[in-house]
DNA sequence: TTTAATGTCTATTAAATCTATAGACTTATT
DNA sequence: AATAAGTCTATAGATTTAATAGACATTAAA
């Protein structure tokens, strides 16, 4: 399951890429209309901020704002920065892999295949969930 | 990621489907080659057996076996006993279904959408998985 | 029938992680 | 100068995970 903070950074990224090129939006907006408690919040956009996904504008009328294109953010890279590791196994994790400790060979190992497939199909999934496509999604949805 | 306590399960079953139909194996040998804590095990060992994975005879020459068919034992079943929830969002979980807290509205939610691809692919990989061809797989892979 | 080997069960502890909050500091605008 | 923002460090509380301890129950064999 992913944390807290993972959703909530994807809800706050969905919410700005509603408002992009619209000027800056500040964290209290956010944390209100997305039910987040603000604090909790500002951590989250500023981990998001320092990976450059977001960039944020100081002092009166400032906010966060999102820097890259929504085309250009997946699920993929919010799940990453948030939770880390997207596969179910340290030893076929592509950004955090890890020896199994529990796994006496590698090469030999059964169970690993069926977790290499898993993770193969998820990125496929996650990589095409763009925060673009989501917000594109959202909108013909409650068209309905 | 999956925790230590699936980890080890899944390696136990592997284990035990190796010596299917071969009586009981005691917890002691078990947590030996596998590498896990004993008493870890025990609970472990003892979760299975409640949900009729396994069986087991008490006493002496007592033990673990298979109560299954080792193909009628997949890695969705483990998972769903040990972790919970194999879906990333709750609101996407087929046995373990919650309303996700940050969602105003389901149903013109453009973030569920990913997910539930996700849950499908993940099951669809998942339930093939069993181990009965994890067994397989290992000794094939070890011959080579 | 005793003994030893084994699983069963309840409780507890230690460590790690997740979630949330507090408060002082910095920067930008008016 | 005053005010409205974000930045940063620290920490507290809650929850979950991992591991352990010890008393109890059952079975088989001596």
């Amino acid at each position: 399951m992913l944390s807290k903070k993972c959703k909530y950074a994807i809800h706050a990224l969905v919410y700005l890429a509603e408002r992009y090129q619209q000027g800056p939006v500040h964290i209290q907006e956010i944390a209100e209309r997305q039910h987040i408690p603000k604090k909790f919040l500002e951590a989250i956009l500023l981990e998001l901020r320092n990976a450059k996904v977001l960039n944020s504008k100081k002092g009166k009328g400032g906010g966060y704002y999102l820097f890259k294109k929504p085309e250009d953010v997946n699920l993929i890279e919010i799940i990453r920065l948030m939770d880390g590791a997207i596969a179910m196994l340290p030893c076929v994790s592509l950004n955090y892999y890890e020896p199994c400790e529990e796994c006496r060979d590698e090469k030999t190992c059964g169970i690993r295949d069926s977790f290499l497939g898993v993770r193969d199909e998820t990125l496929k999934i996650l990589r095409e969930s763009t925060l673009a496509k989501i917000v594109k999604r959202e909108k013909a949805l409650s068209k309905k």
